[in-house]
DNA sequence: GTCTATACATGGATAGAC
DNA sequence: GTCTATCCATGTATAGAC
């Protein structure tokens, strides 16, 4: 059945990636990897290029759609960061971490990746804005910080700790527990009333002078975040 | 002269990565950049990946060395995340950005490699660890955070940042907007004095049970920042 | 739809001339 | 130290048999 293949390639696809990288990853690893002749990348896909950037939807929608209801259970910053750290955990064993990683990089000199692994990166960062949404009303930052750009800097500060973690797994926990802790000071932060936010708003918009956010958003734990709370790859 | 070819081939691979990506870089196409001959590169450095270490090396202590002025000059959070941007944009239009990305990427798979990416991502880490020990003491994560662990998550996640930006220039734009108000925000808590700063940590201790820093850290905007503070890629 | 065979290009690496 | 020539492995892509 065709179907059967394509589906064979494009997990054989995200294999390859997990195994060999972007750089060693070709029709011939892929196919090896899905169980199939190397001439059906080509039936079926047209090109390597473009079976990646399916397989670079598949697997972002598989394994969003896996996390999407322990995002939708994430009701304060604390427990996003802690989110991030479990999933950071569990996907690295699996490699998945690594896929979405490995086609970002190759996505910058292969343009036809560029809007594929956007994508995918997409469906990380709008369930990340979704928790966002409902964590950040009542903090100081709510309505001064863009909640959409928010997601996307927490969900590529996430890639960039996952590729650290590759080449460096003692400083990428450390990196992580420092990140865990700023997640507890934001946790104090919202703990302190309405008396403080009231004070640390009538200052920001004062001093701040510029752009000031569209939606809303999150305090200081966020940004440290970025590479704590976001979403792995695919 | 052999110093010579050497640097001219440690250059070339890093414009071959520049342009073509870790996958597309090889003897043949670094030696073009080169201009010199493929065979050199065997001659000179043994294999491709050693080169490549090689160079990434060479790339990132030039770079660091070229910021290391300005990351002396940083006292604030707020100077922090503007360097931050001012470095993203320079490096970007020279692609250097990416380099560190890609070989991060190349690392993964590719054990040669990681010693070196490691030991890179390291000069800029340790150039943010000083600027926040610096920033660091009065705020009121002062002795909570842990730098080290901190200026790690920051340089990583910066690169995570810049992958980002190679595939979807407006979405980093906007993540960077994000990050640049937590910068505000983080200032602002700064100045609320020592009343608030002495209730946060008050509560921290009695509320964040686990693990705490061991030397120094920063508040929220430096999350967040991790984007938007960190340095770039060699 | 799938496999085998095959063409042609690119890459890693070495030998030997200069 | 550097260049040319060359070998062999790997990779992309297609044609044609089953």
């Amino acid at each position: 059945m065709s179907e059967d293949t394509r589906t064979k390639l494009l997990a054989g696809a995200l294999e390859a990636l997990v195994r060999n990288g972007i750089a060693k990853t070709s029709a011939r690893s892929i196919a090896a990897a899905a169980g199939v002749n190397q001439g059906l990348v080509f039936y079926h896909f047209g090109s390597v290029d473009e079976l990646l950037a399916a397989a670079c939807r598949y697997g972002a929608e598989q394994r969003v759609a896996h996390y999407r209801p322990r995002f939708a259970e994430v009701r304060s910053f604390a427990e996003l960061v802690r989110l991030g750290r479990d999933l950071h955990a569990e996907e690295r064993d699996a490699g998945h971490v690594a896929t979405l990683a490995q086609l970002l990089a190759g996505a910058q000199t292969r343009s036809w990746l560029a809007p594929a692994t956007a994508a995918g990166l997409e469906l990380w960062a709008a369930e990340l804005e979704k928790v966002l949404e409902r964590v950040v009303p009542g903090t100081p930052i709510e309505g001064l910080v863009d909640t959409r750009g928010l997601a996307r800097a927490l969900a590529s500060g996430f890639i960039g700790l996952e590729l650290y973690e590759g080449v460096d797994h003692e400083g990428a926990e450390r990196a992580l527990e420092a990140l865990e802790r700023l997640g507890d000071l934001v946790a104090v932060l919202d703990d302190l009333g309405p008396v403080t936010r009231r004070a640390v708003r009538a200052r920001l918009r004062g001093a701040a002078g510029g752009t000031q956010g569209r939606s809303s958003a999150r305090p200081p734990a966020s940004p440290g975040g970025d590479g704590g709370e976001a979403p792995a790859a695919p």
